[in-house]
DNA sequence: ATGGTTGTTTAACAA
């Protein structure tokens, strides 16, 4: 089963993008971030004419998560538990409903930028939700995949340029320590368990250049509970995508499991 | 380089 996240910003605009990526990478199950529309105008019919079905927690503008699945979605659960005063559209899960049952959650986590405005506690107070759900949805002990936009550099081998990252709410120390508190549940980060090489980014600037001169981060992650690690056998990044016609900043990046 | 670009929406804001 391949299962892939890829933060699209705006669904509008890549529509035809994510319809020919999906054509050739042909993905059982994709967690996409930033849809930046409403549930109501989600363009539902060419991706159900691809085979796949959709759960989906939209928000105009802002933000808006979705799963693509050619299995069955069942037990759709929106929002992160944890802040009823949060409205901000940042999370989506469903079990996929396949001869091996994986459950799935497609993340935006916040980027938190700039770290001395509230958007930087809310950050963190957000990764504590994750983490709290996380430790609730391992306590099954089943296969799960928590994939998304996480907005952190796990480490200074995953930016290009790691020193102008430093004081960034995507790198800087409390959020490092942040995620690896939520890793250390029992997750394994599948790109790093597949890959040894650094310099392999999922996100690009739009801004100075930063494609053409490779200044790359990766920040986008499938995190597999120990059922899920155990199934692995491969995960990798699309970067050629950042190279097309009205690219995304973001590429796909995807985990392949057994069965 | 207190810059640069893209998307939503149409003057900022978010990234």
């Amino acid at each position: 089963m391949k299962i892939a996240t890829w933060n699209v910003n705006s669904l509008k605009v890549r529509l035809d993008s994510a319809l020919a990526w999906l054509g050739e990478a042909d993905p059982d199950v994709v967690c996409l971030q930033e849809i930046k529309l409403v549930d109501d105008v989600f363009p539902r019919a060419p991706f159900e004419e691809l085979g796949y079905n959709i759960a989906v927690h939209g928000q105009k503008t802002y933000n808006g998560v979705a799963i693509l699945s050619k299995f069955p979605l069942e037990d759709i659960r929106v929002r992160l538990p944890g802040n009823d005063e949060d409205d901000q559209a940042r999370y989506v899960e469903a079990l996929i409903a396949s001869p091996r049952p994986v459950r799935v959650a497609s993340i935006y986590l916040p980027n938190g930028n700039p770290v001395d405005s509230p958007k930087y506690p809310y950050k963190l107070a957000w990764m504590a939700r994750l983490k709290a759900h996380a430790y609730e949805l391992l306590r099954e002990e089943t296969a799960l995949v928590l994939a998304g936009d996480y907005n952190v550099i796990p480490a200074a081998c995953d930016a290009r340029n790691p020193d102008a990252w430093v004081e960034d709410a995507l790198f800087r120390r409390e959020t490092r320590l942040a995620f690896n508190a939520f890793a250390n549940l029992g997750l394994t980060d599948a790109f790093r368990a597949c890959n040894t090489q650094s310099g392999q980014y999922s996100f690009w600037d739009y801004q100075a250049g930063a494609w053409q001169r490779d200044l790359g981060i990766r920040i986008d992650h499938l995190m597999l509970s120990a059922q899920a690690a155990d199934r692995l056998e491969a995960a990798g990044i699309d970067k050629d995508v950042r190279g097309r016609d009205k690219p995304s900043d973001h590429v796909p990046v995807w985990c392949v499991l057994a069965q």
